[in-house]
DNA sequence: CACGTCAGCTACAACGTTTTCGTGTTGATA
DNA sequence: TATCAACACGAAAACGTTGTAGCTGACGTG
């Protein structure tokens, strides 16, 4: 087990100073070719790489980002994870990731375990529970201290920071106006509770659709669920809750804001007997490998979980390099969505 | 936008010196009360936190862990990161990602770009492209500069490092076995490509189950697939491949080494008129959201991701924390398997 | 009064870099 | 021969922290 070879065992080895064996090494032309040679041929050799935290204690930049999501286990989430690493490798920087767990107070421990010098930025998304208390002082204190964020999907109005995002209520009026299209009469959504903004946003768009083609909207139809902060292990609640509404309601025409919502939905109404697409059509949103390995295949709301990361690396990396002093306004991109066209609508 | 409080500020703004300012916040003895209670304030005043980079270079370490993965748009991947999060969070640990993308190439230059400092040690699953070429130099190179690494998964023999796996032989034997008890007389694989060593160690294990029951084994039943290191995008590669196998050989049983193939399995079967799990039955590996959510819910063996997570980074921080002289040798640790039993088999 | 002790503080080095500012030697020029 | 530029290199500071060693003044003891 060799030890890392630094400049200082360099130089010893060499006879020379630390700042030769460093300038050489940046080529510099305050060194002869001669000593520049001899000093590359010896780094070479013992395989020396500068190290990176001497370098960001100098530098004051890590070239790190830290990304904090509410679950991994969630292909969205992962998606927009690669779409980051894609850009932000590619312009030199590491990826850390902090989990929360939906837990407010494991988001709170997270940012505050990496804003001590660990990463120069951050790529969030809030967990749930932040959105329920309504408690953002974590976020506004970084971003004061001069620690730049990027919220993606789940964004808080409150904070001003550059914010990538869908365009939620339009992109469900969209899915909502081909169900009806689609020749659907009585048309339900599954949403979240509204302190999700996702879920607030896609109801919205939902309301829209319907209202603009002059069909009335009814509130018995939209079933927001409680899932508790965390999606993973009470299937079981999910599935009685939408069991339990399709139990009081007759649908034809499904939307669900998120693909577990219609996955779940469809393998309650099989028990039901219902035979999709021919009684009942479903829309999903976002488009992860339960839609297309589902059966029937289920058409889906492509969110382009890839974009947004690469996205919302960009506006951080970008603001993280602006050199002007004068501050750049935030912004908010909006990346677009698709409709994929699978098995569970007709036409 | 105010800046981070240091030490050096803090000593100025009191009118002490700088050690004096450390010594009184971490509570020693050598300052008096007084000078103590007044720094403290000071320091919760505004809100010090100690730059975690100045101490990782003067401590000579990150307390942060790097993580290589083939691929994170992947559910077992991502279990196993949150178990390693998990554990890694409570000891203090950050975690940083870096994908590979099943890549030699960018394996090593992951490797490279964390190796300088920036983490105290490795988990890693090797990528396709890695145990195909066989060149280990990165990983051995790594060992020899005494950064530990732990492989977990995809795991390579002839590199003596801790390892977290799971007895791919005994559980594909105990699967298969499962299988001829539930009387299925022709039973077929679907595997990878041998250089892959859970693929040909899960092939083994069928062998084995078949030969325990005096069944003989025909190789035209193993379907081993060619997926070009990248499994996500040539999905109707891989149903053309099974297809084929479908059109050649007649099996009321199937045992595919992940959930990817045996969904797909399923989806071809299906097109072919096969009622699953009357005509066919069929077992997976690694109990991800397609087996639970798909129709029918798939039997599958559980590998347990989060467990292999936790485990890895238990062994990973067990090595960096050991201050003993004397190494310790080398563990592999084997986590545990089951069964899931839901609708694609018998009984 | 000389000496020692102790509390309470400060100075300094070190971790590995980069960069600014010297400094000494050479050779050419006036 | 004195002056000066060009060249090749070194010393030192800085980033933020901690630990060791050193310093100062007050007090007690013989």
């Amino acid at each position: 087990m060799k030890q890392k070879p630094t400049l200082k065992v360099i130089a010893k080895e060499l006879d020379v100073s630390v700042s030769t064996v460093s300038k050489a090494l940046r080529d510099s032309k305050e060194i002869g070719e001669e000593t520049k040679n001899k000093v590359k041929a010896f780094a070479k050799l013992y395989n020396y790489r500068p190290n990176n935290i001497a370098l960001s204690l100098k530098n004051k930049k890590t070239k790190t980002l830290g990304v904090i999501i509410p679950e991994i286990v969630h292909h969205f989430f992962t998606t927009v994870i690669s779409g980051i690493e894609h850009y932000a490798n590619d312009k030199g920087y590491n990826v850390i990731v902090g989990l929360s767990n939906e837990s407010f107070k494991k988001e709170v421990i997270n940012l505050e375990m990496l804003a001590n010098g660990s990463i120069d930025g951050f790529i969030i998304s809030v967990a749930k529970e932040t959105l329920s208390v309504k408690d953002y002082h974590h976020l506004s204190e970084t971003i004061d201290q001069g620690i730049p964020i990027v919220m993606f999907d789940r964004v808080i109005d409150e904070i001003d920071c550059d914010k990538v995002i869908v365009d939620d209520v339009k992109t469900s009026e969209k899915a909502v106006r081909k169900l009806i299209s689609s020749g659907c009469k009585q048309i339900g959504i599954i949403s979240t509770k509204d302190y999700v903004s996702v879920g607030r946003l896609r109801t919205e768009g939902y309301k829209n659709a319907l209202e603009s083609k002059g069909i009335e909207v009814d509130t018995n139809l939209i079933l927001k669920i409680d899932d508790k902060f965390n999606s993973d292990d009470n299937l079981e609640f999910l599935e009685q809750q939408i069991h339990d509404y399709f139990e009081k309601n007759t649908v034809d025409g499904l939307f669900a804001v998120n693909e577990l919502y219609a996955i779940t939905a469809m393998k309650v109404a099989r028990q039901k007997g219902l035979s999709i697409p021919n009684d009942l059509q479903i829309i999903g949103f976002t488009d992860g490998v339960l839609s297309k390995h589902a059966y029937p295949p289920l058409t889906t709301i492509s969110q382009h979980g890839f974009e947004m990361g690469e996205e919302a690396a960009k506006l951080l990396i970008e603001r993280l390099e602006n050199t002007n002093d004068d501050e750049e306004p935030f912004k908010t991109t909006i990346v677009k969505t698709d409709i994929i066209d699978r098995e569970t609508t007709k036409l």
